[in-house]
DNA sequence: TAGATTGTTAATCGATTAACAATC
DNA sequence: TAGATTGTTAATCGATTAACAATC
């Protein structure tokens, strides 16, 4: 257990939290490099992920040493250390399951491309879609997936199909060989161990918003409350 | 500080990791009083939400005693009592701003107005697209904002337009009186205090599941790793 | 009463933060 | 050398989990 971390390979454990975070942290750099900045503080870099200094000097101390004291970070150098860590110094392969207007949505989104991801096809059951193209990606017949998958050497999956749906393409994903399913179906799928899902949903996120407003109404009454 | 709860007032502390599996248990309770189920156990409904029975028991204590020992909880009362702790015994008005594919995609989602919320208006600012209709709401012009805002009551507005258009957004929603913000624009937004932003964030949502699969790929080489 | 299941306790684990020594 | 800024330490905080007493 507990990987004997020799030279700069990535292999070091790094915690759930920070593992979230470095993708924000290659967002403010690619803006930061657009601006020709070579050179950036954990302080400048910190402000432009949104997050506090302290915080964002210890996750990336779990990748290494990439920083030099008094200096801050060679921008391109640890832009490419995080893309390397995150393991999108390739792309991607990626199926969209649902040619409905989010599964058209996510494939028109043309950030995945430029962020380590290649959209290969949009995938629904109604045949009549098929040989049709959104923003460039073909829809197929979900029929074909397995083939698609098999051949393009797909392993992420996105779930954008009604709740109903979901379990039963996740089952197929599964069967063909995707391991990663990113999942916007308001639907707990089950998978088996070593199956990734992460779960987008929307109405939660309007809830936990609504939970926190609640609140803010009731501070006017009461003392105040404000300012967090 | 620190509320003295009184009776059954809604008022106390609750940790933020409970308040964003609450609307897991709200649909789970919902799937549950839909097959007619009138009482359900912590292991039921944990198992239907997809967590484990000891937070979800925690998790309801935070709210009360709603639960009887021996027996499990009552599917109906619990959904009362957790709809009334998120605030949504009455619906939220809300507007998405951006009436492009995604924009178009959350407006016929059905799923909001069941949970909550109503979509009052999509609002866009190419003036062209306004009268029309997308799943009943109507599209606005974006100048119409602040007056839509106003008369509607609505606290809680969705950011469906491009990066660079996502600032400028914010700071004309906040000035109309919006103070929750769900945004899906791949930005970080700066926002004063008492104002609420979440963010869905695609492109991190897979890069944090690419980072997860280089690591498979790479157990196959190594011991056996697998089963988590 | 016996069986079942909640609500709570206490231990553990992981994440955040401030402070500062190391060092460019 | 003096000033700046990283990388790390240690303290704090919050979340998770298992176990079990309370109680239906």
């Amino acid at each position: 257990m507990s990987g004997l971390d020799g030279s700069g390979s990535p292999l070091r454990e790094i915690p759930e939290a920070t593992v979230a975070r470095l993708p924000m942290y290659l967002r403010a750099l690619n803006a930061l490099a657009d601006g020709s900045r070579l050179v950036c503080s954990s302080d400048e870099l910190a402000a432009a992920a949104g997050v506090n200094a302290a915080k964002l000097r210890k996750d990336l101390s779990y990748l290494g040493s990439y920083g030099t004291r008094g200096v801050g970070y060679d921008v391109e150098l640890l832009r490419f250390h995080i893309a390397r860590e995150i393991g999108i110094t390739q792309d991607w392969s990626v199926v969209i399951v649902g040619a409905g207007h989010l599964g058209q949505a996510l494939a028109g989104f043309s950030g995945f491309t430029s962020r380590g991801f290649e959209i290969v096809a949009l995938l629904d059951a109604d045949p009549a879609l098929a040989g049709q193209q959104i923003a460039g990606v073909p829809i197929h017949d979900f029929a074909d997936m397995p083939a698609i998958v098999a051949e393009r050497r797909v392993t992420i999956g996105v779930i954008a199909v009604p709740a109903a749906a979901a379990q039963q393409v996740t089952d197929d994903l599964v069967a063909a060989g995707v391991t990663s399913i990113l999942n916007f179906a308001p639907a707990v799928l089950s998978v088996p161990a070593g199956v990734d899902v992460r779960k987008v949903d929307l109405s939660s996120e309007l809830q936990i918003l609504a939970y926190h407003e609640s609140r803010k109404g009731a501070a006017s009454d009461a003392g105040t409350e404000a300012t967090a």
